[in-house]
DNA sequence: CGTTCTATCGAACGTTCATTCGATTCGAAT
DNA sequence: ATTCGAATCGAATGAACGTTCGATAGAACG
């Protein structure tokens, strides 16, 4: 049924801007249904409840997420794959409106059991860094995992000061971001205080 | 009126940690009424709506995240000033419960004209660390602006990995952390990217 | 003792919420 | 021509929401 899936997606992209824009709380039903041209009661032949929405929201931009950083898999030289990465994660935070937002900040309010797929999948993505970082710098494994939080956070940060016009295209902050890392992580600043 | 002020400010705890465990839009009057031992009705006494009690709580939260920092600006020395700085803003972050949520998640849901006076504080905190960027290094003035986002970012992230565990107290955190950052800045990555 | 003021409450108000129900339209299949 | 299922809707349901009202208890004060 292709004009079903049409308007599926339709319904959720309308979701996701709202879920983005307002947050999940604040967002009703009843917004999300004016937002996508239905009903309230057509909005449920759609969606079997609000935190379905939200759990569908999540993983599709886990899907987009992924599917951006998975040329850097591909990539043989540690280097190189690091910039991949660095750039298809900052290339969704920086374009796609700010539906970002919603893992974020909304992806604690699924429920616990929902929760488990989804929160997995964040962690698999985590992990996919720290072993990045592992096999950039062998010798510093026990700090992969905080120097690859400390990245994260450079990179999810950086919507809320990103300005096109001060600071260059996407893929020219990316490569910024990933040098400013990488000089930091390579003198093994984290390594040297580990050690103390 | 001292036991007024004592009950005000229970009141405004209860909130604040409503607000950082659930989110603002999450938490209802009824349930910062039960965690303050006290009538919903009652609860009206002390704060004349929900918008404001967000507002009393953010600019609380403000004020102890500045004065965490205050120590930062009697020091001379800028790498000094840095690393005070750092040390400030996570021990705020990664001590307080999980208060600091409540300016990361759910000021934007403070209405506009009451925004308007917290966004510039956060502003004018953004600010103090641009400045005291550019002291660290003059050169740098058009990518301090950046640096200070990454640096941000990397500590307002930490509380989603940091472990006491495994990554030691919060100080030393904060000293590996500083290391990270001041090794990538002063290498001049960013610098060098600008001028391409 | 009577009055006033502070702090508190139960009960209600009107609104909005997520969700459901029963009915209807309409193209396709029998 | 009749049946059927997919897609849609208006209207309702009960619960929860933020907020207000009128009353009450007790301390403070004249």
């Amino acid at each position: 049924m292709q004009a079903y899936d049409q308007r599926y997606e339709d319904i959720l992209d309308s979701a996701e801007a709202l879920f983005a824009q307002q947050g999940f709380h604040a967002t009703s039903m009843r917004d999300i249904a004016r937002a996508a041209c239905i009903s309230v009661a057509g909005l449920y032949y759609y969606l079997p409840s609000k935190q379905q929405a939200l759990s569908f929201v999540c993983e599709r931009i886990f899907d987009r997420l992924e599917a951006g950083t998975a040329e850097s898999a591909r990539l043989s030289d540690p280097n190189e794959r690091l910039a991949a990465f660095v750039r298809g994660h900052l290339r969704y935070l920086l374009t796609n409106n700010r539906s970002y937002r919603v893992l974020l900040h909304d992806l604690q309010a699924l429920d616990r059991d929902a929760n488990g797929s989804t929160r997995a999948r964040r962690r698999r993505y985590f992990q996919s860094l720290v072993d990045l970082l592992t096999a950039l710098a062998p010798h510093a494994e026990e700090n992969a995992r905080m120097a690859a939080g400390a990245l994260f956070g450079m990179l999810n940060w950086a919507p809320t000061w990103y300005r096109e016009d001060a600071d260059g295209d996407v893929d020219a902050a990316a490569e910024r971001l990933t040098e400013l890392f990488l000089h930091g992580f390579r003198s093994g600043a984290l390594v040297a205080q580990a050690s103390l």
